[in-house]
RNA sequence: GCGAGAGUGGUGGAAUGGUAGACACGCUAGAUUUAGGAUCUAGUGCCUUCGGGCGUGCGGGUUCAAGUCCCGCCUCUCGCACCA
């Protein structure tokens, strides 16, 4: 029977304090600075001070937070940073709700989610926490603003922008989701509104952005990214239209010009309401008019039948002279390419459909194969009724016709992006304003460098109403144009922010740095972030920000590399116990103080990270938890000196051991801590089992190996555990552990015998058995022998430490 | 419609082309306990005449051997959605 001594009683919350007062007050976390290491920046998304942290956070920070204590205790330097996104929304509208003011309502957040931060008992370094609502952070939002000035790449236009009104403000393109259009934060269906606005060019960096092959992210976000920008490669061709001049067409196929049959405007482009001739004005204005007031939604729904309005216009195709009718469609849009297409019915479906529908005639340029019996044909083949080019194929007369368009003054190659300029405008109160100044007689003016930060003013009226609040505050928004001191005004507008997460990572270097964005010296020993974690929900916005912003920085020779972060892993998402997504409506939410108070910071996140892959994400599931609760209860119980009726048995102690520590490492270095942890139980399982007289050289020594791959999972209680073993303060500043493969290997192992392939018998062998002896023993198996007599042994295939398998007639 | 990913016990999930279901949850029985809880032990894919048979969404193929590779379907999830 076995014997355990009375343990304490386990109060892990307790325990757990315990050592994260020690931690704080030995230092522990404080950043490895030791230059003779090679450094491991590792990221996790900084949060939205939101008032608590979320079961979510625990889910994107623990494994983090477990795979830089996997890297620390392998050897490396770590820097392992936390901070809060705390400009935006949400602070703004608890203002407007209840009362409390942005400022008010995102710090007292801030300080409750700092308690819980700490709880967690990660490795955060809390003391380069970066808080992007503080000016000693958003002056440098304010000098990036003003460097991009400077280089042209911030630029401000009129401009229809998609706007919010359930938010009261702008948005980039990349804020407005799904066919509907709707605001990415709130739901609600975005409309069309005509304003100045401050962009950043990032289509300059288009070409760049395409090429990930300096990072290792994951394939689906730089898809995702790619088809974000949206690279076509092809032509501008010049039509002439009459009474108006030459408009422009984007095209990918260039080479079917001569199949041009006639010419399609968006509705809304410019040169509509010119052309027009007087007997089909009625007409294309009411047809205008239609798809100004119909729904995005309507306007976007593929199935819908194509319509269109001929102008009474005529242009002319380059190539041939035709004079083909010029017509406005809403399947054109203003905002791809130039708003007019160039409509080649014989090789794109939707201007097949509309040629069928108008009558209008249709030629094929390219010859489609024998048994093609579709409508337009949009493969490759020889060209036709092409003059020139007949006879090459797509590729080739791509070419020919750009070659003819350039010596010609018809057109030329060109490449356009799905990608629009980054609009960064906002009229909102709660975020870093943007640091110019409009003077009647000098114009736009940059405050000067020495001026910043332009501080929030803190009393400002913040109702939303659509404009600026800013405005409505005469001490912030008059002022005296620094160029000529006469009265001028200030830019009302606040940042997007996106501009905060685009280059937090470089403030924690030096949070408090002065001189700079960040202490160069301290870039220069980190530089650039090696491992990012986050959630794929970021993949068009922040990530495709912060890139842009790196690539920008390095333009303005702030930094040296081109990506900001190296390698990305997204985790996925954690979903409530119905399996749905977690919201307050459905009453799904998890809370995790709940289990933290009741089991602990290590069993929330073991579990966390036990339930499944991380990039998987999952429902969660309360009563899992409680396994994971027993684990780390009998793991400590190892430390308590009992024993059991069986004795290890020193060879397969180290082997289990050895392969134990390679299952661990290997998983670790890939994500994967739900089969790490299995690893962990089972050998935990083991431990237990075969655990002899106290005292055993060997079983001890694999119970401190075992304590040292606990440590990154559940390091409170590897802590408690080291130190029940009389080792050292701190376990994690302990070297991990490596294996010996040679140990790895079994003197004995299982061998299977299939008979064609169906397993009939186990045995146990050497491992160094021959194939000779292998196939006799397992040809004198009495489970293997009715399945072989009487036939004919036509093969056999040896595994050495596999497998044998008999192939008989 | 296009693109990507995924379908394995009652559940979450494991499986370099080589023992399917590791590790857990749950369940069953037993031990312990005043009781409950906790803990410990054993069992747990399905069927079975106890020999064995059948099993990784469905149908085919390659192979000595397929959850894994190939072809064709079905279902689900996530992107994108008239992009010229």
């Amino acid at each position: 029977m076995s014997e355990t001594k009375p343990r304490k009683t386990y109060d892990p919350t307790a325990l757990e304090r315990r050592w994260q007062v020690r931690w704080a007050e030995s230092g522990l976390y404080k950043t490895d600075e030791d230059p003779e290491k090679t450094k491991h920046y590792a990221l996790t998304m900084l949060p939205y001070p939101s008032g608590d942290l979320h079961v979510g956070h625990w889910y994107a920070m623990t494994p983090s937070d477990t795979r830089a204590r996997f890297m620390r205790m392998r050897g490396f330097r770590v820097f392992f940073p936390i901070g809060f996104d705390a400009f935006g929304l949400p602070a703004e509208n608890a203002a407007i709700n209840r009362g409390i003011h942005p400022y008010k309502w995102t710090i007292s957040n801030i300080e409750n989610m700092r308690g819980q931060l700490r709880q967690m008992g990660a490795m955060f370094d809390f003391g380069s926490e970066v808080v992007t609502c503080d000016p000693e952070y958003y002056r440098w939002n304010q000098w990036f603003f003003l460097e991009f000035f400077k280089k042209g790449i911030a630029y401000r236009t009129e401009a229809p922008v998609d706007w919010c009104p359930k938010d009261n403000t702008t948005l980039a393109r990349e804020q407005v989701v799904g066919p509907d259009r709707r605001c990415e934060r709130c739901g609600t269906q975005v409309i069309k509104k005509n304003l100045a606005q401050w962009l950043f060019k990032i289509t300059d960096y288009a070409e760049e952005l395409l090429d990930f092959s300096k990072i290792e992210w994951p394939e689906r976000v730089k898809t995702l990214q790619t088809n974000w920008i949206g690279r076509s490669e092809g032509a501008e061709i010049d039509f002439e239209v009459e009474n108006y001049g030459p408009v422009t067409v984007f095209t990918t196929r260039p080479d079917t010009l001569f199949g041009a049959t006639f010419f399609v405007m968006s509705p809304e482009h410019p040169a509509v309401e010119t052309i027009t001739t007087p007997e089909r004005s009625d007409e294309v204005r009411a047809y205008v008019e239609k798809a100004a007031r119909m729904s995005e939604i309507d306007r976007t729904d593929v199935t819908r039948e194509k319509s269109g309005v001929f102008t009474g216009a005529h242009a002319i195709n380059p190539a041939n002279g035709e004079k083909i009718p010029v017509f406005i469609a809403d399947y054109v849009l203003m905002g791809y390419g130039t708003g007019a297409i160039m409509a080649v019915p014989g090789q794109d479906e939707r201007d097949w459909e509309f040629a069928e529908k108008y009558g209008l005639p249709i030629i094929r340029t390219v010859q489609p194969p024998e048994d093609f019996d579709g409508k337009a044909y949009t493969g490759d083949g020889p060209a036709i009724n092409s003059a020139f080019l007949d006879g090459l194929n797509v590729e080739e007369a791509k070419a020919g016709m750009a070659e003819w368009l350039e010596e010609n003054g018809k057109g030329r190659a060109a490449v356009t992006y799905r990608l629009r300029d980054w609009l960064i405008s906002r009229q909102r109160y709660w975020g870093t304003p943007i640091p110019i100044i409009y003077c009647d007689s000098c114009g736009t003016v940059p405050v000067p460098e020495g001026d910043l930060p332009v501080l929030l003013p803190e009393d400002a009226e913040f109702m939303p109403t659509g404009e600026s609040p800013l405005k409505r505050d005469p001490d912030f928004y008059n002022t005296q144009c620094p160029a000529c001191g006469g009265p001028a005004t200030r830019e009302t507008d606040t940042m997007d922010t996106f501009m905060d997460s685009s280059w937090y990572q470089y403030r924690y270097l030096s949070p408090h740095y002065d001189a700079g964005p960040f202490d160069p010296e301290r870039g220069e020993k980190w530089l650039p972030v090696d491992q990012y974690t986050g959630g794929i929900e970021h993949a068009v916005m922040h990530l495709l920000y912060t890139r842009f912003f790196t690539k920008a920085m390095r333009d303005l020779g702030l930094v040296s590399f081109d990506e900001p972060m190296l390698k990305l892993f997204n985790q996925g998402i954690i979903l409530g116990e119905d399996a749905e997504k977690m919201s307050k409506s459905r009453g799904n939410v998890v809370n995790p103080q709940e289990f933290v108070d009741r089991y602990g910071s290590d069993v929330l996140r073991s579990f966390l990270m036990f339930i499944g892959p991380w990039d998987q994400g999952g429902p969660w599931d309360g009563r899992g938890i409680e396994g994971v609760s027993r684990f780390l209860r009998r793991a400590l119980s190892l430390t308590n000196g009992g024993t059991s009726d069986a004795e290890a048995d020193p060879s397969e102690l180290a082997r289990r051991t050895a392969r134990t520590v390679k299952k661990v490492t290997e998983d670790l270095e890939a994500f994967r801590f739900n089969t790490a942890i299995a690893a962990l139980m089972e050998h935990t399982n083991y431990l237990l089992a075969v655990r002899g007289e106290a005292g055993e050289r060997g079983w001890n020594e694999s119970l401190r190996t075992f304590v040292l791959l606990l440590a990154p999972f559940a390091p409170h209680h590897a802590e408690e555990m080291w130190e029940a073993l009389g080792e050292p303060y701190s376990v994690h500043e302990q070297p991990w552990p490596g294996w010996d493969e040679a140990l790895i290997a079994a003197e004995e192992v299982t061998l299977v015998v299939q008979v064609n392939g169906k397993l009939r018998d186990r045995m146990s062998v050497p491992a160094d058995i021959s194939e000779e002896d292998a196939k006799e023993l397992a040809l004198s198996s009495a489970r293997v022998r009715p399945h072989v007599e009487g036939r004919e042994l036509r093969k056999s295939v040896y595994v050495p430490g596999r497998l044998v398998n008999l192939v008989v007639k």
